[in-house]
DNA sequence: TGAAAAAGACCGAACGGTCATATTGCGCGC
DNA sequence: GCGCGCAATATGACCGTTCGGTCTTTTTCA
């Protein structure tokens, strides 16, 4: 029968419910309830909730992977419209497909209290993340683009902590102006020169 | 008996265990315990355990109020010089007191699953931690330090977002990093001219 | 004397996890 | 091509623990 095996509905669901209502409030049960299988199915494919965590970092974060390969490592168009184009398209995700929220901000705010195994996982897709947006500042900056000020890498976490930070507030806000806000402010202006220019004053 | 009630220490005891593990990992019976009282008592001061998540952030979002009030408030220094004061505030606090993280950025990430009263408290105490920090931007921006580029309140809830996502990583990556990161790029120069700039060449 | 608080035993439900059993598809000797 | 055996999976009853919350009784203080 299965077919081919009901480890992959599992998953499927199971990375609905956590993105929806976060890791430690999605029982087992109710995954395996969406999933529409009985509980012990579950620990014929996952060795602990834990395991199952990580698991689901790995799928969702392969789906991030090919949208980052597509958008950021296009060669043909110029860093800053890579990025751009990039963040609109992982900001049209949010809006359209997932049920909401995005599944390494939701397991980050919940890292403490969570597994090592968790943590390792997300803070190594965290770097594999922030590389290639790393780049892409590093080409601009290059280029001369983007002011060498702060280098590509600090810039590089700065903005994935700050679209983090956007995500987080969608699950109170309940709508998507965090994400517009980021957009607004990252593409089209920001506090940046503030220290250089209140340094030196009009004269 | 009772040198002033014991909910003071439920409350006390409370807050660090939130702020450690989070709302919905620290339990009600580890917050008696670390307050030391039997469990009973909790239910003669709150309602529900969510009625105590209220109370708790309303116990913190006052200890922040002070700070901001003290730093964002302070006339006598210009409005940019103020904002990294507070901040700079913040990230010693973050460093020294709270054992670690911000009960405010641990909150909303719980928002999904939390309840209403929750959510709501939530919304408003953003808007009010929001509120003077968009003040000191727009006064930059009057001043002329400050582009008038994205408006004042755009600014501060993006500023805001980002600070509470470097919050949430350093839940992931155990150290302030995530922090010194935020204060390097919000106050040292950042993405902003990125768009503009990349539209008009060097020529 | 009465209301508030302290106290701890207690509750049903849900949690992550286990286990014994039934079922299945598949490789392999014939 | 066929039957057999076996490992992987399917399944649901079950386990101990902990969860938020209740109840009753005792203590305290105004």
């Amino acid at each position: 029968m299965a077919r081919l095996s009901k480890k992959s509905e599992i998953v499927e669901q199971g990375l609905q419910l956590v993105l929806q209502q976060g890791f430690a409030q999605a029982g087992v049960q109710d995954i395996t309830d969406a999933a529409g299988v009985p509980k012990g199915s579950f620990y014929n494919h996952f060795a602990s909730k834990d395991a199952f965590g990580a698991e689901i970092v790995d799928v969702y974060f392969g789906r991030m992977r090919t949208m980052m390969a597509d958008l950021l490592g296009d060669a043909t168009r110029p860093p800053l419209a890579r990025l751009e184009a990039y963040f609109d398209a992982i900001f049209a995700y949010a809006r359209d497909k997932s049920g909401q929220g995005c599944m390494i901000s939701t397991l980050c705010a919940e890292a403490n209290g969570a597994a090592d195994v968790l943590r390792d996982k997300l803070n190594g897709v965290l770097g594999e993340w922030r590389a290639p947006i790393a780049a892409c500042i590093a080409e601009a900056q290059k280029r001369g683009d983007l002011a060498p000020a702060p280098d590509a890498d600090t810039l590089a976490r700065f903005v994935v902590d700050a679209w983090q930070g956007a995500m987080i507030r969608t699950k109170v806000s309940r709508d998507l102006e965090p994400l517009e806000t980021f957009q607004r402010v990252v593409f089209g202006g920001v506090l940046v020169p503030l220290k250089r220019r209140s340094v030196r004053p009009p004269t």
